[in-house]
DNA sequence: CCCCTAATGGGACTCCCGTTCCGTTAGGAT
DNA sequence: ATCCTAACGGAACGGGAGTCCCATTAGGGG
């Protein structure tokens, strides 16, 4: 992954319990440093992160462990990210900058059918299902890991998004339809599917799902005023 | 770690209220107590565990703490459920037995309407939505507590299932439309929100699930073969 | 190239979760 | 009512996760 700017962990900046004048805690005057040692460690901690997060969970997480197959200080980890969930939201940023290209047929049944089929694969893969899971699962214990992953999810339906809109300006949709909301509806059932009813996450039950939104969309069940 | 056979009721306890719990000792045959201070054990850690589940999370579950909750030994709650995640188990399964009253009303529309706002208002509760939150973590880190919310949810979806299927017989959906995959329908984007989004679940958004679920099932999008 | 210090890493220490041992209580069969 | 034993509870133990202290390393400005 690409050495991006510093940190992001911003929103999940480990606390500082410790006494109020210690040095060397994020936030103290003096140069900060992004540098090449620093974000060589954040990549290696992250990329361990996923590979512990697919094997054993969200639950299963242990900085400990963690710290040895990123070849890292336990002390490191436990300072830069402090717990499991802020380590996980700092992950979640990283993922959010990695765009996937998406596909643009023109046809609106079509593009909303392919990203449900990316969707469905993606969650059925055997990691980035897992990874998806774990991740969620951390989302749902702590807030600064939610925001995290909301602002992802927001950065991948923007992307999606613009395929409803030509379709709004083709006359095929309802003039003040949601695009964004039309995006998520087609995720909506496939996750559903994922975290509660563990039902198979088959190619019929993407191209059910992209119909579905479709159909609902052309009622005009996603427009922004009800009639 | 050895595990012994210490997995209590969990995973596979179809339990009604009072019910026994399992027997542990591998060598002993004799009889099993499913007698009131079982039961009354039980019932005050499952509630101890909805109170604690609530305030800190699946993450933040300690049985030590449950057990002081509940006013019964630590011993005992590690002896008869083993794992946070099998106490949650237990607590589904408990929870699939209480089952809500629905509305009938005649109308489809008006069927799925209500209970979008169901689901809507126990996912927007503070307390129930913070339990839901919490024993949808919890499943989506254990197959045995996955395997009870399946279950729990079977039960809730096949309560509301007849409302699409007489509207099959009056003609209003396609004949060979899933009552199941429309109800599920409703739910999924009120769930979406609630674990991934965190968007507002208000009233607006659960009357658009419905329309949506509603339009598509007319639309055929629902139907068991594939035109 | 050199220095200053931000950042890392090792190791010891602490605390608490989960387990084990064993005595006590109470269900229910006779 | 009495006995048998399933089930509960107190207490001590062990191990591992997370913290603290301080020496070491390396980024980057001068």
């Amino acid at each position: 992954m690409a050495a991006e700017p510093v940190e992001a962990a911003a929103s999940a900046a480990p606390a500082a319990p410790g006494t109020p004048g210690t040095p060397e805690r994020p936030g103290t005057p003096g140069t900060v440093r992004p540098g090449g040692r620093t974000a060589r460690v954040r990549a290696a901690v992250l990329r361990a992160a996923e590979d512990a997060l697919v094997e054993h969970g969200f639950g299963g997480l242990d900085l400990a462990d963690l710290a040895q197959r990123a070849e890292v200080g336990r002390t490191t980890v436990y300072r830069r990210w402090g717990s499991t969930t802020a380590l996980v939201a700092d992950l979640l940023t990283d993922m959010a900058e990695q765009s996937l290209p998406r596909s643009r047929s023109g046809s609106l049944a079509e593009d909303l059918r392919a990203n449900a089929r990316l969707v469905r694969r993606t969650l059925a893969d055997p990691r980035q299902g897992a990874l998806f899971r774990a991740v969620i699962v951390a989302a749902n214990g702590d807030p600064g890991t939610a925001e995290a992953l909301r602002h992802f999810y927001r950065r991948r339906v923007e992307e999606w998004a613009p395929c409803v809109t030509e379709a709004v300006e083709r006359g095929e949709l309802p003039p003040d339809t949601d695009p964004f909301e039309v995006i998520r509806a087609v995720s909506a059932p496939l996750y559903y599917r994922m975290l509660t009813t563990a039902e198979p996450l088959d190619e019929p039950a993407a191209d059910r799902a992209a119909a579905a939104a479709e159909a609902a969309a052309r009622a005009g069940a996603y427009r922004r005023q009800e009639p």
